[in-house]
DNA sequence: TCTGGGGTCCTAGGACCC
DNA sequence: TCTGGGGTCCTAGGACCC
């Protein structure tokens, strides 16, 4: 009888993928994909190939250091709707596979729930089918749990398969850093450092109560939870219901005059009620991000939920209005929430 | 290293009501 | 006059992830 598994499905440096299967003569090559693909401008790398990682280039990076790092490197501009639809294929061979359930995560990676008894020969046929789809290379984190199986792609890098499971939790993870966990990121890493919580493994012992009133009465105990392996086993297959849709622009100069932060952020407000595609939006909050980077946010429910382009904006005018301060602005932005 | 853009969920305090 | 406890909504901010 087949046994219930948790495989993390996770495309390989996908969007330099994307962009290099277009462009073939890219193969092997640095490239840096983010922004306008200009490393002159403000904006971070969104993927960087493996020849450009070697240079020590990484996501998230300025694109002013990323070119410091590698001169050589081709840098391309982000194409979003070209992301979307290599990604949909992917999906799309992911669903075909037989018996199994699909919880897409974003655009390069999904869970899928399957039953069987050879999960690294289910993992290996996932791979072939989405090579065999896309030309696509993705790793496969195998797992009896989600939080598992996620964990364990990254051992797998890059077109590999790894498993990591209650039996071997502790043999891989336990003398790890506490922000090797999928949910620890820098700052609660240092608070349970504080604590004297350095490893998954110190973690795991810690008492929850006692982790409650650091991180919250929910989030402390989850976090004990995470440094023992602990995780949803269930993988969700139904569609994902959006809780709000935004944009936001950063500024190549920064604004010094209020009335062209008015002017932006009418029209950002403009382009969000174009895209709700038929959900109303409930509330709207507005950003700004003052030079140098201090970022503030201010949000309102609106007297009726609308579709209305006139209405956002006048609520999002509103809503700007309430900023305290009128200092030079590097970003602002614009979010409705259903 | 002068720090994008798109999201999600949690927390905490205050308002307000019963 | 002084005072309770619970529930829910609103709002700002924090933290994290891809």
């Amino acid at each position: 009888m087949a046994a219930p598994w948790v495989l993390h499905v996770d495309l390989d440096q996908f969007i330099a993928a994307v962009e290099v299967l277009r462009r073939p003569g890219l193969v092997g090559l640095p490239v840096v994909v983010g922004g306008r693909g200009d490393p002159t401008e403000r904006g971070v790398v969104a993927t960087a190939s493996y020849a450009a990682r070697e240079h020590g280039i990484r996501s998230g990076m300025p694109l002013r250091t990323a070119v410091k790092r590698c001169p050589d490197a081709v840098f391309l501009p982000a194409d979003n709707p070209a992301y979307d639809v290599a990604s949909a294929g992917v999906m799309d061979a992911l669903r075909a596979l037989p018996g199994v359930v699909v919880e897409v995560m974003g655009w390069d990676e999904a869970f899928l729930g399957v039953d069987t008894d050879d999960p690294e020969a289910f993992a290996a046929h996932v791979q072939a089918q989405v090579y065999a789809a896309t030309s696509l290379r993705c790793t496969v984190g195998i797992g009896d749990n989600l939080l598992r199986a996620k964990i364990a792609t990254g051992f797998g890098k890059p077109a590999g398969v790894f498993r990591l499971t209650r039996g071997n939790w502790f043999a891989v993870m336990g003398d790890r850093p506490t922000r090797a966990l999928w949910g620890v990121g820098v700052k609660t890493a240092r608070k349970l450092a504080d604590r004297g919580l350095h490893t998954v493994a110190d973690l795991a012992a810690a008492d929850p109560a006692a982790l409650a009133a650091d991180l919250g009465p929910a989030r402390g105990p989850y976090h004990v939870q995470l440094g023992r392996g602990i995780g949803r086993e269930r993988v969700d297959g139904t569609p994902w219901v959006p809780r709000s849709h935004g944009r936001e622009t950063t500024f190549q100069a920064d604004l010094e005059d209020w009335a062209d932060v008015r002017t932006e952020v009418a029209g950002l407000a403009r382009t969000v009620a174009g895209e709700l595609a038929g959900r109303p939006a409930r509330r709207v909050g507005v950003t700004v991000r003052f030079v140098p980077f201090t970022t503030r946010t201010r949000s309102a429910t609106l007297p009726a939920p609308t579709l209305d382009a006139d209405v956002l904006a006048a609520a999002a005018a509103g809503v700007l209005d309430r900023f305290p301060t009128r200092r030079a602005v590097r970003l602002v932005g614009v979010r409705a929430e259903f």
